[in-house]
DNA sequence: GCTTGACCCTGTAGTTGCTACAGGGTGTAG
DNA sequence: CTACACCCTGTAGCAACTACAGGGTCAAGC
């Protein structure tokens, strides 16, 4: 297989194949006469795994963790459910946080009287408390 | 005010300002004899601008759109109403793509037995589709 | 047999939003 | 007078790619 094609087949570009390769995370192929990478089905499981980690949100530091952790096989599986729990619990600080976030800048969107720049209610929750209190 | 004292009076680090002023969104201060940073009420009120917009997440080029439209008083805030407004859109993709990927990693996690990594659902889960199947 | 175009190669620099040095200078308290 | 906290510039680093530049290879079509 080609990088091209392995790339196509698992929705990667070749430009982060490559990368992958050099950071350590794919192992590198053997090569045509022409230089070309060439892979096998075992490079193609191992990227999937990596992209579906990836697409799950894992970093790539979690990720290669993972890796080493799935190539033994007799290893208990509390190392990577623990991986997976920290990712979580990751996750749900990131929604809670944004959940907020939300709520503020809906707050802030909703105050605009769609007026000029100078009465704004959006630029003025932006600009410093002070100035803020004095128009109040 | 000397940068240290901006700094903290915005709960900005330091090197965070120069990096502000490196990239053009905090005018350049006076210079003390020493060739200290000078800063005066307006940079307060700027940087504080900035750094709420920050905290609402707003990139740092929407804050440089968003401090441009600030300083026409007279032009109407629709503009400004837009980049919010498409901001929010933003935050609420994020958060329904992270609700998506915490009812999957929840399963994930939930299909965990503790035994070894040979039987861990979890890794089973991220590995190529193919092999998933034949398990089935 | 020669060109066109799609693919492949390496290596480096850019992205975002900072943060962390290294290697200096300044100001003040004891 | 000396320690220490602060300031200066400039550069390199982080994640996780992405995008060139400047080449080589290969198959198809004329």
């Amino acid at each position: 297989m080609k990088i091209g094609e392995l790339a196509s087949a698992t929705a990667t570009k070749v430009e982060t194949v490559r990368y992958y390769e050099k950071i350590g995370l794919l192992a590198p192929p053997a090569r045509t006469s022409a230089n070309y990478r060439a892979y096998g089905k075992e490079h193609l499981a191992r990227l999937s795994f990596i992209r579906r980690a990836r697409d799950l949100g894992f970093t790539l530091e979690a990720v290669r963790e993972l890796l080493t952790l799935s190539d033994d096989k007799a290893r208990s599986c509390e190392a990577v459910d623990s991986i997976a729990r920290v990712h979580l619990a990751d996750i749900e600080r990131k929604i809670s946080d944004l959940a907020a976030l939300r709520t503020e800048l809906d707050r802030v969107i909703g105050s605009c009287r769609r007026g000029t720049v100078g009465d704004c209610k959006i630029i003025e929750t932006l600009g410093p408390k002070d100035a803020r209190a004095s128009v109040i």
